[in-house]
DNA sequence: CCTACCGATCGGTAGG
DNA sequence: CCTACCGATCGGTAGG
């Protein structure tokens, strides 16, 4: 019944170590937020969690890993959200508004992450901010194709598919740094409005149909 | 013919103290946007023009005054470009695309700065922080009513005048990330382009009269 | 995983 | 306005 497992075992381990991993990232991700990433300090971190900077040192290499974790963590998770919209199989005007909804949702969830990213890429080591741009380059592009074949098959109305995306991406973006957890509207009501918003800018109405 | 004169005198040191100011504004700014604040040095702000950091010294009093400085001219300067589009006593339509293009001009004009503010706001002075926050939600409480003002005649089509000005916010502000003078589009493309947008958004066709 | 410490950086200033 | 310097901060590590 209780037999020893090898595979369990590691497992365990691993477990350990991850939830270590994410606590520490969400503790300096919270301060790096409210704070800079310049102006936190790793003892700060590390007393966040009641232990010690040592603490921070023997689950990361570096605080500028811990900084490129967070950033790309954020670009990943929200280009997978948003990849699963795209890969519904839904026609042009209901992806649009699955894609949006999915889009602003997955950036409010991981608001901190993103907006670090957004403030503190010059602060990444070169390497990792060339890697990590590529990534928010890959996902913005998977915006930018899917209004431009929408605006190819008469669908969406835009004389510029390139800046409507840019335009999108923007007032998404931007979320991250007015949202709060108190404010007037919450995650789902955001997410609905900015949706609308987009569907009226590309021309879709309500009403109208396939 | 060449008597002396007190006011141009005064006017002369105001003067040269004026454009030192300036000068090292725009060096700041430069490679704060480039490198970041914190990775920036004042020896390097000094030796960009030529000087040593006692110059730089000499004309602000701190390395967080010539940020304020940045942060405060670039939100001051855009309020007063979108103000005179609110003063032309055009109608709400053509008032629409005039604010726009001129909001997003009056932007990309002072786009490093716009991005130092946004991403070194944790490293102002709380009180500059404060201050420039009020400046800000000011400027932004312009367009919010604007665009309200316009839904309540009936002219703009929206369920939530707030969130269409922090979309259209978002989507202007977005653009001091990615613009670049080397690109596809230009300011006054750009400009156009955004406008469109924003006509589209708030449900104004392009041959949709008084 | 902690304590104690090193070493580099850099904002700011003294003195000229 | 420059040179030379101070002093504080803090990322990172040694040793246990």
């Amino acid at each position: 019944m209780t037999q020893p497992q090898p595979a369990p075992i590691l497992t365990f381990r691993d477990e350990v170590a991850a939830l270590k991993r994410q606590r520490i990232l969400d503790a300096a991700a919270e301060l790096f937020y409210r704070n800079g990433y310049s102006n936190t300090t790793l003892d700060a971190v590390g007393e966040q969690l009641g232990f010690s900077k040592a603490f921070v040192y023997t689950n990361y290499g570096s605080k500028q890993e811990l900084l490129a974790e967070i950033c790309t963590l954020g670009v990943t998770g929200v280009h997978s959200e948003v990849g699963h919209a795209l890969s519904l199989g839904l026609e042009t005007r209901p992806t649009l508004t699955v894609l949006m909804d999915r889009y602003v949702t997955a950036v409010l969830d991981r608001q901190k992450y993103i907006a670090v990213y957004v403030r503190e890429e010059k602060s990444l080591l070169p390497e990792d901010a060339a890697r990590i741009s590529l990534l928010r380059r890959a996902f913005f592009a998977t915006i930018a194709d899917f209004i431009a074949k929408g605006a190819e098959e008469g669908v969406f109305q835009t004389s510029d598919p390139h800046m409507a995306a840019l335009t999108l991406g923007g007032a998404v973006t931007w979320s991250t740094f007015w949202y709060r957890e108190t404010g007037r509207l919450d995650r789902k009501a955001i997410a609905r409005e900015i949706t609308r918003n987009a569907n009226r800018m590309l021309g879709v109405t309500p009403g109208g149909g396939a």
